[in-house]
DNA sequence: ACGAGAACCTGTTTGC
DNA sequence: TGCAAACAGGTTCTCG
């Protein structure tokens, strides 16, 4: 589910509700399928205050004072709702939930596939983390621009979708926002990364830029699992020019079929064949 | 070193 | 209708 729009809006809901509140106790259900839940994880953050929500990536950071940062991904279904503690019973999914020391208030980790994980580690540890480490440049950064990718694309014999999707270099671009991104820009998904123009990739980095805050406005793309910490959908998923369209017309195209699905790395990539060349 | 494919899970949709 | 196959927003490991 989750790429960058889904996970900074979800990360700003958190702040919204969490900052400055502190956890009561912690229920540790059952790990993920990558990584198992940090040893005492429940005691080590029982009684701390948060003091900040952010993203990295595709990483909900949520620093607490005492120096330790909670670092979640949500995987391909992965939420994390804010809830009453006892709203409901507790999904068979919910795989954490944080309860609020002073309301009723509890956030659940809730993630079907378990390709999701939370991790504990330190503010000093943060910028060597294994999983954070080796990301690369956060695209709505001002730094990201055309020079630069231009000289990391330079040579690269995989294709640009491929390339869009590596989180080494850019960081929180997912399987949507690549084929956005792409039909915004006019380039076919197939292209050779190397062989995209100075051209190409001029319109490239804004059209990436862009994708991601418009759905960053639209709350993200809800397609199943997703959702926001209020539990809202987002609605970006109106919008999409070819995500999911096969057989269809781009917004570009009046009438017919322009828009094809092609795999790529085992990945669908959805592009229309008129006007991405 | 690089790039493609498989694997990790569960749930839902599609096709015979 | 029923069952099996295909497919899904991601990441990491393995193999050529």
């Amino acid at each position: 589910m989750p790429e960058l729009p889904e996970v900074e809006t979800v990360s700003r809901g958190l702040a919204k509700v969490l900052v400055g509140q502190r956890f009561a106790r912690v229920e540790v259900r059952r790990a993920g399928a990558r990584m198992a839940f940090p040893e005492g994880l429940a005691e080590k953050v029982q009684g701390r205050a948060v003091v900040s929500v952010t993203r990295r990536a595709k990483y909900i950071l949520i620093e607490l004072d005492d120096g330790q940062v909670l670092l979640v991904h949500l995987g391909m279904s992965g939420r994390m709702v804010v809830g009453r503690a006892n709203a409901a019973p507790p999904d068979k999914h919910d795989h954490l939930i944080f309860h609020l020391a002073d309301s009723d208030l509890v956030v659940k980790f809730n993630d079907p596939r378990r390709f999701g994980l939370c991790d504990l580690t330190t503010r000093e540890e943060l910028p060597n983390h294994s999983l954070l480490r080796d990301l690369g440049i956060e695209p709505l950064e001002p730094c990201f621009t055309a020079a630069w990718l231009e000289g990391k694309l330079q040579g690269k014999g995989t294709s640009i979708k491929a390339a869009l999707l590596d989180q080494r270099l850019i960081a929180g671009i997912g399987n949507i926002y690549a084929c956005e991104a792409l039909y915004r820009a006019g380039i076919s998904p197939l292209r050779r990364a190397g062989d995209v123009t100075k051209e190409e990739i001029r319109r490239l980095v804004p059209a990436i830029r862009d994708v991601l805050k418009d759905a960053i406005k639209a709350g993200g793309s809800t397609l199943r699992d997703y959702v926001q910490a209020t539990g809202e959908r987002g609605y970006f998923q109106h919008n999409f020019a070819v995500y999911g369209r096969e057989g269809e017309a781009c917004p570009a195209c009046e009438k017919g079929t322009c828009i094809k699905r092609v795999v790529q790395n085992g990945r669908s990539s959805f592009y229309c064949e008129v006007r991405q060349k």
